[in-house]
DNA sequence: GTCCGTGCAAAGCGTTTGCAGCTTA
DNA sequence: TAAGCTGCAAACGCTTTGCACGGAC
């Protein structure tokens, strides 16, 4: 328990909501992987916890900003934010699935530009690039 | 028939498929909105197609790039692309749910530019801004 | 000791699949 | 005419909801 990550904690006790054991897992299974995960996935993950809960968990993790949603391919996949995993975009191959981390300085320069533009306040942004890597443009034909 | 739109025409020639009712009814309820469509609004737009045929016909239009998905909010929507509408990205806001197109051209350089230094050959991107807009930003207390 | 959070069970939807008949080219 | 496409029916799996018990504080 006292393991857990101090950050973690502090987020739980300021919101007044408690530190549980499948929150946890859930948060570890986020931590450890390097990629974004489905609700699938973390269900694999967790299997000492119900799928009902994660689905809790994954819902107040987000509403936290504790995780956000990452648009890839066709399904829904989690991943950690800022305290935790540091900002950043992906790159994704959909010939061989490779997950490239993308830190872009602009971009975060350009949405805080587009948003002045706009006269927009903004909150979250998503970006994502989908294509082929090096590898797989040599590799397929077509 | 002839009233439907030759680009339509035109891309499922080439591909060998028919132009049917459903087909039509799909994409100009998609034409005529002015916002992304979930699979549900196109069914309720659409009343006289089953919904399996507009599961069928969308992925269809996806995999012809004649309409894409969009990750607004938590639901995937769907929007027509390029050839019939321009290409653009969105802004969000998440009180009072307005939507307000971007067409950015410092996006699309940077897209090709981020592309080039990771030996990416780009097909797709996607980028969705939330947040308040100008009216909400001064309306919501906290 | 309280109240929040969990697990279980079941309902509720959204999505996919198989197949016979109709429509398009 | 022949093949593609649709609609119907049903299966399937993901997600949500209700409730009583258990655990965190």
């Amino acid at each position: 328990m006292t393991s857990v990550p101090s950050e973690l904690e502090v987020i739980f006790a300021r919101n007044q909501l408690r530190m549980t054991t499948p929150r946890q897992a859930v948060f570890e299974a986020m931590r450890a992987s390097e990629m974004p995960l489905s609700i699938g996935d973390i269900t694999k993950k967790c299997p000492d916890v119900d799928r009902v809960s994660i689905y809790r968990t994954i819902e107040l993790f987000v509403s936290l900003a504790i995780a956000e949603a990452v648009p890839l391919g066709w399904k829904q996949r989690y991943e950690l934010t800022s305290p935790f995993q540091s900002h950043h975009h992906h790159l994704y191959c959909t010939s061989c699935g490779a997950l490239v981390d993308i830190h872009s300085k602009k971009l975060e320069q350009l949405v805080a530009s587009i948003a002045r533009d706009y006269d927009f306040t903004p909150a979250e942004h998503k970006f994502e690039v989908s294509g082929l890597c090096e590898k797989c443009q040599k590799t397929v034909a077509r």
